[in-house]
RNA sequence: UGGGGUGUAGCCAAGCGGUAAGGCAGCGGCCUUUGGAGCCGCCACUCCCAGGUUCGAAUCCUGGCACCCCAGCCA
């Protein structure tokens, strides 16, 4: 095997159906979203699994809306899942498909079934049913309508359909084993009452099919060779195989995965519903929202998630991911490819006594060090400039490289200065540190390698631009946001410091004409990326998308503890 | 207590009877005009446990244990 070649359970799968050609040398397999929400990351797992599955085979792949339930869907959803589909790469060319389109096919099969005495017209409510379902270690009862004779389940099913029959009275079940050890065979329902508009439908019908009755016939009807599903569904499996033998129709194998879990982070679509619903983000694209329209409004790239999904790999184990891997990723991708530029997020004034009163250069910074091609851009420099507070100390502690009295450091593309006095207000605060620069040591000169033992960034005060910068940082405080104490919920969980906003950052006048999603380094800080709804000419607003690794920071934390 | 699954490092994950890949995290060092990046090195004498088969077992057999899923007219 090369070692380049993808190998998991799925995989080995499909090699072995291809040697004895099951499905006649076809790959075939389809993202099947309900559209009761907006898509996340685990949601991208799949999409990824599926999609680079079908490629690799020169297969296909399809995008399937299973819209079976008219209560919980809508189309603002179907709209931005087949954006973030296309958005992760996930092509699904002209396979755009949508369950409700079959169901008059559902519904003819239904009907097939309750000719073979295979189906009935159950009056039972849904509390009788519950209570007449069993237990995990005891049989049920049987329905007294489930030996009702096929004409009269005809005509009650038809008038199920008809709409004369109120909702939750009557539903169509299957006629399997009351006793099965698995409660998914004793007797599921079919069909249940609904007198609710559908999204695509609008008021056409009034019985809906169930998820197990109505998605092996989905992946029948469009020939998928590989029903690839999360792994509570693997209960479900036998019914799956149960409907499409009874119905005789083409067969799709249905395999199971373990759904992605991060550690610090909520993959429930009804939790980010309610996260949505009760205001504790601002929307669904709220940049800490684990979300896709959240993870691109914080400005992660799609080729970072596909990498991410990559590592992570496919397995049946029950796994939660450290979300480090997500930040590798996201920083693997920006550092290659994100234009680099000097931000200022907290700034304190820096004035160099020996510098010209007036005096600007225009210094060359390079654009990109990891990528030549990025070229360079021109910073402006004066006698006044920002440098961040946290790269000055009047008292520095041990192994701290940054500047303090006495001490050098080199600014960034510019001159080595060495701070000669610090200016304070009536509070103690420091408004003003003075420095002198050494005009030998400018970049770029033959004596400029003088070495000193840090490089700060800075930006001119003439020239630099207000902006606005949004520190986000994990939703949880809990790597397990479901860990709660005794009558709490998840809620509890929740981090107030989730937020951070800076309103008197200082950045590089390039940056002032930064378009919605450009994504920069700011230098020695983290990845930026300018926001896409907020951010306006001239006053900018920036979304951080993850810091760069800070040893500093460890070595302030190591000091800690 | 019924049924279905899963157990390989802190977190993922290869491995398919021939003597434990790789990634993330972590820890050292080198290099550096980003405390970034890069480079080098370290990180499982053992694969949930106990027996057995075998010249040889993470892989096969037997018996335990732990964890996850299932009692929606959700998907």
């Amino acid at each position: 095997m090369t070692t380049n070649e993808k190998s998991d359970f799925i995989r080995e799968i499909i090699d072995e159906d291809l040697k004895t050609n099951k499905f006649e040398g076809r790959v075939h397999t389809r993202f099947p979203p309900e559209p009761n929400g907006y898509l996340h990351i685990g949601h991208a797992k799949s999409i990824r699994l599926n999609y680079e599955i079908a490629k690799d085979y020169q297969g296909k792949f399809n995008l399937r809306f299973d819209d079976t339930n008219p209560e919980k869907e809508e189309q603002e959803y179907v709209d931005s899942i087949i954006e973030d589909v296309k958005w992760l790469g996930g092509d699904f060319e002209d396979r755009l498909f949508y369950a409700s389109d079959y169901f008059e096919q559902m519904y003819e099969f239904a009907v097939a079934l309750i000719k073979k005495g295979k189906a009935y017209v159950c009056d039972l409510s849904a509390d009788e049913i519950r209570s007449t379902r069993g237990t995990l270690t005891e049989p049920g009862t049987e329905s007294p309508y489930r030996n009702r004779i096929v004409e009269e389940n005809l005509i009650l099913f038809e008038q199920m359909r008809k709409g004369n029959i109120p909702d939750g009275t009557k539903t169509l079940r299957a006629k399997i084993d009351m006793a099965s050890p698995n409660i998914n065979l004793r007797d599921p329902i079919m069909y249940r009452i609904v007198h609710e508009g559908h999204h695509r439908q609008g008021d056409k019908w009034c019985v809906y099919p169930t998820y197990d009755w109505a998605h092996g016939i989905e992946d029948s009807i469009e020939g998928i060779t590989h029903s690839i599903c999360t792994l509570e569904f693997e209960n479900h499996r036998p019914l799956y195989d149960w409907y499409i033998n009874e119905l005789g129709i083409y067969h799709p194998q249905q395999i199971e995965f373990a759904r992605l879990n991060i550690t610090y982070t909520m993959l429930s679509k009804r939790r980010l519903l309610q996260l949505v619903q009760e205001h504790h983000v601002s929307g669904w694209d709220d940049p800490r929202m684990p979300t896709i329209v959240g993870f691109r409004r914080r400005g992660y790239t799609a080729e970072s998630i596909k990498m991410f999904c990559d590592k992570i790999g496919v397995s049946k184990k029950d796994s939660i991911i450290d979300v480090a891997m997500l930040e590798w990723s996201i920083r693997e991708d920006l550092n290659k490819n994100a234009q680099r530029a000097m931000a200022v997020l907290n700034p304190v004034k820096v004035i160099i006594t020996n510098y010209p009163e007036n005096k600007v250069e225009e210094l060359p910074a390079v654009n990109n060090p990891e990528d030549e091609s990025a070229g360079t851009r021109i910073v402006p420099f004066g006698r006044e400039l920002f440098i961040e507070q946290d790269d000055f100390r009047e008292v520095p502690p041990p192994k701290y490289y940054r500047l303090s009295p006495g001490t050098e450091v080199r600014l960034r593309y510019a001159y080595i200065i060495k701070c000669a006095k610090v200016i304070k207000d009536a509070q103690g605060n420091i408004i003003e540190i003075h420095c002198i620069y050494d005009p030998e040591t400018k970049s770029g000169l033959p004596t400029a390698n003088r070495k000193v033992k840090a490089t700060i960034h800075w930006v001119s005060a003439h020239d630099a631009v207000n902006a606005e910068v949004r520190l986000y940082d994990r939703l949880f405080i809990k790597e397990d946001p479901d860990e709660v104490e005794e009558g709490k919920d998840f809620l509890s969980n929740l981090n107030p410091n989730s937020l951070q906003v800076l309103t008197h950052c200082k950045v590089e006048p390039m940056l002032g004409a930064a378009a919605p999603g450009d994504r920069f380094q700011f230098e020695r800080v983290g990845y930026f990326c300018t926001d896409a709804k907020d951010s306006k000419p001239g006053a900018p607003v920036f979304n951080r998308i993850v810091t760069l690794k800070d040893t500093w920071a460890k070595i302030v934390q190591q000091g800690k503890k």
